[in-house]
DNA sequence: ATTAGATTTCGGTGTAAAACGAAATGAGAA
DNA sequence: TTCTCATTTCGTTTTACACCGAAATCTAAT
């Protein structure tokens, strides 16, 4: 991999909103009307966030009838993702905005949240 | 730490010229008229491209002379930018670019660099 | 087939960042 | 001090990106 390649896995690390969103995939799958929900942008936006991050590498999606879910790619075969995937509980703790994201994951029901 | 300023950790991993800077420091401390003469950029870019390094707390400086040295923050006390720090030899491989690059600064002569 | 709902893609807007040259700063040499 | 030269700061331009709403797509249920 050339080195303008591992710049472009930095960058797609380097806004605070995807940092929330594979935080909150370590906990579990979800669905871009959850992530939605929790992040108050746009779902537009939570879908291009989440593109972002497949193209990188650092998350995969599922098809689960109308949703989709996406969840940390824990299987990548990129050893330089692996390892970084492997990092990230160390590098980026549970600070105020991730407790809350994560307290919202356990109590959002996406048959709830979206049909509406 | 809060998650906005880890975001700004990977930001300034985001750009390939910052990342093969890092490269060359971790062969030798280098000026930034050694910098630019490898990147073939104009020396205020270089000297940019420093200041988001030395800010994030990957490099440090030193002045020496009419110079001022920079170096990788081997003793950085945050744990999350030394981790980064030392896995940088992993992730990013000596590919042709980097390769060419160390070649150059093992080759340039500071005082027949700069003065003229 | 048609409808409903979840997601993606598509223009458009505002902001951030990378690049440059020129001007300002700072430190040694004359 | 005055000059030289390495570096930084500033103003500007161009490019990239985050964000939104609207339109398009895709799937499941009616």
């Amino acid at each position: 991999m050339q080195i303008e390649e591992k710049a472009k896995l930095f960058k797609a690390l380097s806004d605070p909103n995807r940092l929330r969103i594979l935080k909150m995939l370590q906990v579990r799958k979800l669905c871009v009307c959850e992530i939605t929900e929790v992040l108050s942008l746009a779902t537009s936006t939570v879908s291009e966030h989440l593109s972002i991050l497949k193209r990188a590498g650092f998350i995969i999606e599922e098809k689960d009838g109308k949703w989709v879910n996406y969840m940390i790619n824990s299987n990548c075969c990129d050893t330089t993702v692996a390892s970084i995937i492997s990092m990230l509980p160390f590098w980026i703790s549970n600070d105020n905005t991730v407790s809350c994201d994560i307290d919202k994951i356990n109590s959002v029901d996406r048959n709830k949240l979206c049909c509406r």
